[in-house]
Parts: C-alpha cells; sequence; structure tokens
DNA sequence: TCATATTATGAGTTTTACTCATGTTGATGT
DNA sequence: ACATCAACATGAGTAAAACTCATAATATGA
C-alpha cells in the first residue's frame, strides 16, 4: 500500500506555533491529565488532546508517555515544562505590568440583581488584573421597555458604563453585548417534597415567585412551551427585583423563573434545582452601554474587553 | 447613531493569545516597520498591520505611535519587545535544546540535480537545528516513468528517505510531497543580445537546451502553450541530467525549460531571467519517499518534518 | 469482568490568520 | 504648492487552525 501526503502551505515559523500551544502543555504537565488541564481551561478533553499531539508533532519527541488511565511526562516533557512555566511566568508577569499601567476611573450603573453576586465576581477578577484602576458601582433603574428603542434610565453623565439588559438599542449610545437573557426554571429541593417530576403540568400547582417589574415573564415562558392557561392563580408573591424572588426561591417560597446569569452559581453548587429542562431564550441580551467618548477612555475600554473575554 | 457589539465566544486565556503574537511583535518592533517584518516573516503587510492592531486592542494599550511613514514603539512598546526577546530567546532555546536531544544516522538518496544548490541549502539548516544527527548522502537514478506507478530504481535497504520526482504512487512506500514541479523558461541575459522579446513566437529562433532523460518536456511545454511544431531542429545540445542544463544556460549557451525549485535562486539574483513567463506545472510532484519503518525513526522523520515546514 | 475514568479520533463548525487589492496619509523633492 | 513615493490601514474573501460533539478504544480497579 502506498501512502501520500500534501505539501503544508507557508505559515510562521515553528517557534510561533510552540508559543501558543504553551498554555495548554502546562496546564497538562501541572495536571497530569488532558482532562482536569481541560477544564482550567475552559475547553474540551479532545482539544487538549489535539494540541499536545500537535505540539509533539512539532517537535518531533514524546512528551507524554501514555499508558490507558495513567499520564506521564517523559524526559523530554518534563524539561520542556520547567522551562515552558518560566516563559509563562514571564508574560503573564509582564501582561500584569502592562496592565498595571492603566489607571483612572470607572463609573458603573449596574441593574440591582447583578450586583448582588455575579457583578461582584467580575469586578473582583477586573480589579486584580488592573490594581490602578478605581471603581464605583451604583445601581440604575431596572424599568424595561418591550418596543423597539431601549430606555435610557440612567444619567449618561454620572455613569461611564450602564450595565442593563435590552435589545441593543440605545440611540447615540455605544454598546456591547455580553451575555445572552435565558430564563431558566428553578427553586429549593425541598419545594418538590417527594412529587416525581415528569411533565411541566406537574410543576403548575406549585406556588410561583414572580417579578414584578416585567409581568409577562411566565405568560412568555409559558407560551414558549406551549402551556397557556394552565396557571392557578390563587395566593400570588411578587418581588420588584429578581435579586428577590432568588432570595425567595433559595428559602424554598417558589418555583421561579430567573435568567441563568443569576443562577448559574446556585445550580452549579446545588443550592437550587432545576426541576425539569425548560429553558427559554428570551431574545434580550445583557448590554455594557455607553459614551463612545466614555469608551475611549482607557479605564472603560479595559473594563469592556476585560468581561467580554472572561465571558 | 446607536452601535452595537456582539458577544465573543470562550477561548483561552489572553496569555495565550498574547503569547503566539511576540514574534510578530518583536519583528515590528526590532525593524520598525511593519513592511520589513512582514517580509522576515514571509506574511503580507497586512498581517502585521492586524495582528499588531489586535494585540493593541487585547492589551487596550498602544504599542507604536504612527505618524503616517514613521513607525516608532511607545514607552509601553518598549517595556514589552524588551520582556518580548527575553522570553523570546528562552522558547528558542528550549527549541533548540529539544532538537539538539535527537539524534542517529539519516541516509538520503536524491536526485542528483537537487544535490547541487537547493538540498545543500536544506542540509545545512537541518544540521543546525539538528546538530546530533548525521546525514550520508547519496545519488539515485533520475530515470522517471509516466506511467501510473512510480518506479523505485533506489536501494530501499541503503537510503532512508529518497528525494525524487514522479506522482505519489510508491506502492509499499510512504510519501510525502514537498513542492510541485513548474517549469520555468529560462536562459542567461546575453543570450537574447539586444533582441525585443515580446512573444513567445521571438524565442523559438534561439538554441534550445534538451533534457535527454525526459525528452517529452519541450514538447509538454510548447503543448501548454499551444506552439507546436515550431521548434527549428538545426543544431542540439542535450544534458542527461537538470544541472547539466543548469550550468549550459548559465553560460548562455541556450534557453532552458527547468524546474522553478532548481533556478529559484538564479532568478533572484539574476544569473539567469525568465525571457517570458510562460510557466507550465507538469502534474509531477517532488517527493520525500521512505518506508514506514524509516519514517518511524526519529531522525528520519524530524528530517521530513523540517522539509515540510521550510517549503 | 464489568463499570469507570481516561485518552484518541472522525466529522463538522467556528474563529482566527492570512492574502489581495485598494485606500489613506505624511514626508520628500521640484 | 503639488505630485510622487513609501509607508500603514482596511474591506472582502479564503484558507487553515482550533474547537466541539459524539464515539471508540483502553487500561484500572472493585
Amino acid at each position: 500500500m502506498s501512502k501520500t501526503h500534501n505539501m503544508t502551505r507557508h505559515r510562521l515559523s515553528i517557534t510561533s506555533q510552540i508559543l501558543s500551544v504553551l498554555p495548554v502543555f502546562d496546564a497538562a504537565a501541572r495536571h497530569g491529565s488532558f482532562t482536569r488541564a481541560a477544564r482550567e481551561l475552559g475547553i474540551t478533553q479532545g482539544a487538549v488532546s489535539r494540541r499536545i499531539q500537535s505540539l509533539e508533532e512539532q517537535l518531533g519527541l514524546v512528551l507524554f508517555s501514555r499508558q490507558g488511565k495513567t499520564l506521564a511526562l517523559t524526559q523530554d516533557g518534563l524539561l520542556l515544562s520547567q522551562k515552558a512555566k518560566t516563559a509563562l511566568k514571564l508574560v503573564e508577569d509582564l501582561e500584569h505590568e502592562l496592565k498595571g499601567s492603566v489607571s483612572g476611573q470607572l463609573r458603573l450603573g449596574t441593574l440591582p440583581s447583578l450586583a448582588n453576586r455575579w457583578l461582584m465576581e467580575q469586578i473582583k477578577g477586573f480589579t486584580q488584573d488592573f490594581p490602578a484602576i478605581s471603581v464605583d458601582l451604583i445601581t440604575i433603574p431596572a424599568d424595561f421597555s418591550a418596543g423597539h428603542k431601549d430606555p435610557v434610565n440612567w444619567d449618561p453623565s454620572s455613569v461611564d458604563v450602564a450595565l442593563t439588559v435590552g435589545r441593543g438599542s440605545w440611540p447615540a449610545l455605544e454598546s456591547y453585548a455580553f451575555c445572552e437573557e435565558e430564563m431558566v426554571l428553578v427553586c429549593h429541593q425541598s419545594l418538590l417534597g417527594d412529587a416525581t417530576i415528569g411533565t411541566l403540568e406537574d410543576l403548575l400547582g406549585l406556588p410561583r415567585l414572580i417579578h414584578s417589574t416585567r409581568l409577562g415573564s411566565w405568560e412568555y415562558w409559558a407560551e414558549a412551551h406551549r402551556l397557556s392557561g394552565y396557571f392557578s392563580s390563587d395566593r400570588s408573591l411578587s418581588f420588584e427585583h429578581f435579586f428577590m424572588v432568588l432570595a425567595a426561591a433559595r428559602q424554598g417560597l417558589g418555583l421561579a423563573l430567573l435568567p441563568l446569569l443569576l443562577v448559574e452559581q446556585d445550580l452549579a453548587n446545588s443550592t437550587l434545582v432545576e426541576p425539569l429542562k425548560a429553558r427559554h431564550v428570551t431574545g434580550n441580551s445583557y448590554y455594557m452601554v455607553g459614551s463612545a467618548a466614555a469608551w475611549r477612555r482607557p479605564a472603560v475600554a479595559a473594563f469592556r474587553d476585560y468581561l467580554l473575554q472572561s465571558t
């Protein structure tokens, strides 16, 4: 059997290709596992496997010895991992040094619900990266328009960036979407008791927590799942902000319909459960909104880039 | 006017993106010119421009100050370039160290014509990269088959890799194409005298140098350019190998039809000229051919990778 | 020996990097 | 001043790399 291979096209020198794999290789070397490395990097196991393979081909060396489950660095791999660490450290330090030179003030306006957990996490990471930027956080109203234009219910002169939800149409402002709004059905485990939940109808007897400033949510959700007209209408519990709905749900007060962004962490650590997967993409997105002038300021641009990156 | 931007998808951390641009940035910083950096890297000016731009966006910094023609590093750029050099040096050294650990013998068989200049250049670069590999070079016959299967006119047991021309069909062997065969019309400047060459017909009065082991070359070329039947048939000069044809052409003995691979350098430094652009892709390619067992040897695989890379 | 946890791999998709062609701009010489 | 030149910038389209998803293959250990 003859086997033929075609020629490659010209690219940058081999060093460049090696450089970009270094973080992947380093993670794999540190964990001694492609799976865990992938988890750390937020990519799939297959991606790590492939990249390491191609690195080994580039170098013409075997970097890991694989025996089924067990992964171990070879002699060459060990050498590379040590040097790689040094090089990575160098570049990381450099990055921090450069970012440290960005200073200024960042005035953020945010929907109250974002400010409880999600935004705090972002701000934590951001201020670590940019220690010389001061942040000033205030809330803005959650008023919501279903129309074609999104409202500007904050004072653009007192805020550089507003974090809000909408359709991306703020005249005279420049907006960046960082997350699609997807509503998720959640509740506390205790609410379900020992009932077996098989269909959406099984859930409709449970108390629902209502978001009073966006009243249509349940109805839109029900429509998307072809369930209109099923809601019981006895006692109702309603709250102005999502964060209050969330707090109520955590207490087991009822079934909540909340944006995924706000409940990701609770789902991950099982504070809340998703009794049935009945999600609903609303068509809105979360946006950073600011004037063109604001976006030109380094501190503001840095925040935008950070958020887009970390999403 | 409102301006909206969509969210990015998750990728590797920012450091990884920075790493792969470093060689580009370094070249630009060293040359103080995107154009010259591009030339060094073998890519276009636009590619360099874009990558530097995206690096600047990633970092949220301006690295170069552009004033029309003049390009200069900013303060931040200078800082980055110094650190980048250190990091690059580290990785390059590392690469050499790893490659230095590959040792063994590489037995190459080659068409004689390749061994004059082109292959020597490759071997020079290869042995610099892999100082621990010994190379043993011999020639193999240039016999050529126009049929479906390519001949094996060398002893596979005495050679790891044969460099030859063909169609990629060597039964029981594994082959890698590294260059398409493209015939170019060349001659010494003096041959043209002061005649004005406007069409192919103008050239047909000049003496042609003939490659006796692949007699059809001129005819195939003529056919491709719809010129059959024009050749004068007085005195003829014919040579067994391309390298002899090339040597004759350099002396101004006649018009030669040679593979681009063999005359690239002569064209670049004007030892030879291409009186009219009348190239002809023959459909053959240059191949590295070896047994699967040979390709498994590190020294042999290293040579393959080097050649595919440098093409 | 079966369940499990891991890496490998085929197929298809998305994103990035590149080329080519053209636009723009500032310096230079007449 | 103005034309010219030599750089960088940029829009559009293409090629290649990187990633995902789904699934296969494989060693480990109860």
